[in-house]
DNA sequence: ACATTATTAAACCACATGGTTAAATAAAAG
DNA sequence: CTTTTATTTAACCATGTGGTTTAATAATGT
């Protein structure tokens, strides 16, 4: 039972490591062993890491001869970040203490809702 | 060694569940019992995803005699969407097409970047 | 005092994750 | 053909995650 892709493309980005890969691709396409450089771990594990990310769609990997280049494909991002603008009213501070307000209205903390009527 | 905030809630972010549980709190606070409620889980399994999202700064929790009612807060929303943010123009498809012929320029598939002869 | 309600804690389990080393594969170079 | 280079696979291990059930805590109601 694998995930959404949602869930899956948050759980990838979840890593430093992978996202300094893909920070590392904002400047173009780069080989497995050119993104492996930067990192103090083994070949086999930025592998996994690179298959973590193309499982979720944000990279693509062609072939030339012997190398396997790695391409940012940022669609999956775009489907991440419209999930989290739904919240940006939340997170912008002009309207945060008014909808503090509101939200105390409508569930004042004495007596939280549960039984309340319609 | 715990992971930094941002991975902390790129990780919180990868479960429906606990996505579910913050679509709920945009409409205000809510007891760990109301949100459990629409929730085929039990009530500890409930509370451990509120500990995550506690964790990392997506809700706060007061005390309300004997309801602990959780309150969105957003502002690690922000964080994550400013990360993902310099992704946008990655995944605008007017540039897309523009921006791939250009990587291939930079690194032209038959010969990868760094150990090439002359 | 006792039972009820809301929530958390503890102990446990299956499975996922992130890493390792050693070996396999595939293409290019000598 | 053999070696080298680039990358993946396999097997393994420690730790984390998401769930369970049972028990504890804490405030309210009777």
């Amino acid at each position: 039972m694998s995930p959404d892709r949602l869930s899956r493309t948050f759980a990838a980005l979840a890593d430093p490591t992978r996202r300094a890969i893909l920070t590392r691709l904002r400047s173009g396409a780069r080989t497995v062993n050119e993104l492996a450089a930067p990192h103090a771990m083994s070949l086999p594990a930025i592998s996994k890491h690179l298959k973590v990310l193309e499982h979720c769609g944000l990279i693509t990997r062609g072939r030339a001869s012997r190398w396997r280049p790695c391409r940012l494909k940022a669609a999956p991002l775009k489907e991440a970040v419209d999930w989290m603008e739904q919240y940006r009213r939340h997170w912008e501070d002009r309207l945060d203490r008014l909808e503090e307000y509101l939200q105390q209205l409508q569930h004042p903390p004495q007596a939280p809702s549960h039984e309340r009527k319609k």
